[in-house]
DNA sequence: GCCTATGGGTGGGGTGCGTCACAATGAGAA
DNA sequence: TTCTCATTGTGACGCACCCCACCCATAGGC
């Protein structure tokens, strides 16, 4: 997929028009990590957002006694690094690239124009932070209520949803993370996350592949993660 | 505090000059509830925001089995609600009065030619929501890292620094939530909380009271938050 | 080729906390 | 006042999950 369609997706640029849009894009810089490259961290200061063009990226954060956890992985089209943006404090996670990755990166003085001249953008964006504050709650109220195979299942589903491609055995999820990144992701151990898999694998609910598993039963894993 | 002054300090006002912030006042619909009644559920379409005057009202979730958990407790100037202002979808909390509650609310209508023809409204409220998804991913790591007496450690701190009054012994909070309700904030059982609490009155951090506290000794209570 | 590092797999012990069960206290109604 | 219902207080028990310990497989460097 070209530049021009993957950020024709983001949440930024649906609300402009093709005219305003080219206009919006002459002010992004493009910028190239390679796989494991930090893009910025936790407590630098900092008002740019990005949007992925290609490739992966994880949001992750360090408690003080230095465990970490991930907060999302981002595929094309996604943003992130908009919150130090709308409120100028210094960065909260830390973006690392999971694979070789393009990114539009956008500095507030570029955006802040757009923000004022046209309302719909605004719009769009209160949208957008509106929908991932709901999201998170919910991952909240899971973290609760849902034990770790049922976060670990609701997981892959939802990473199936954003990355999956069907192939005729079932859908096939290269997620490009390790099980430690995935434990990381659903709150829970290495070791945990590890036999939670196996158990699928084993009930024959999915297999298991390197940094991906291919889901061969859809329903079982969806009810397993209510 | 009258009306006036509490509006002046939420976000949506903040960002407007007197003479706006009055034409404004003009939309408002304030909105009388008895403690224990409903503003709205889960479930239920709306698009109105709402900004406390006077009170406490507490957000609220049910999973699917019937179990419940609070997002947060609001008290004056605090503006809930407004996610499906932004984003047409559905309610996805339930609006309950802790005490007697006075509301000022604001349709979608009501709020749209602010939010196109004053920038400067649209971008307190980007930033009023990108500060809560910051808080509500602490919340997320708390809950990962924190064992159950650091959360509810952390969260009487947090109620006090927005509920307290000081008095000659230490803080008092009246956070006007039972021990079930405290426990569903932080994510844990009745009994757990209750144990905590009684822990921290037996260590003299703390004294219980019918639905408040007073924290007698802030740094222990902080240091044990950590 | 070999050697090291990184990630995956698996068993077992200890424990924090949820669940159950029940007593005690308090607040509001009649 | 007394009765009732909501809330608080506390012990016993079980288990999900964290932590530790260890081995295996694979990949990448030399």
């Amino acid at each position: 997929m070209n530049t021009e369609d993957v950020l024709g997706k983001a949440p930024l640029f649906a609300a402009l028009d093709r005219e305003s849009a080219a206009a919006l894009r002459t002010s992004i810089t493009e910028v190239q990590l390679s796989k494991g490259q930090t893009l910025f961290s936790e407590g630098e200061t900092g008002d740019r957002l990005y949007v992925v063009l290609e490739g992966k990226i994880k949001l992750s954060r360090t408690s003080t006694d230095g465990r970490e956890n991930l907060l999302s992985v981002l595929g094309p089209s996604e943003m992130f690094g908009e919150l130090s943006l709308f409120d100028p404090r210094p960065r909260t996670a830390t973006a690392t690239a999971l694979t070789d990755v393009r990114l539009a990166g956008l500095g507030h003085d570029d955006l802040r124009p757009w923000l004022t001249g046209r309302p719909e953008v605004a719009l769009h964006l209160l949208r957008a932070l509106a929908q991932r504050l709901r999201r998170t709650n919910d991952v909240l109220a899971d973290l609760v209520f849902t034990d770790v195979p049922g976060r670990v299942a609701k997981q892959l589903l939802d990473l199936a949803e954003r990355f999956g491609t069907k192939t005729e055995e079932g859908v096939r999820v290269h997620h490009d993370l390790t099980q430690e990144e995935l434990a990381q992701l659903v709150g829970a151990s290495r070791e945990t996350v590890n036999k939670a898999l196996a158990d699928f694998a084993q009930r024959g609910w999915l297999r298991i592949e390197a940094k991906a598993v291919t889901i061969l039963d859809l329903d079982r894993l969806y009810n397993r993660s209510r």
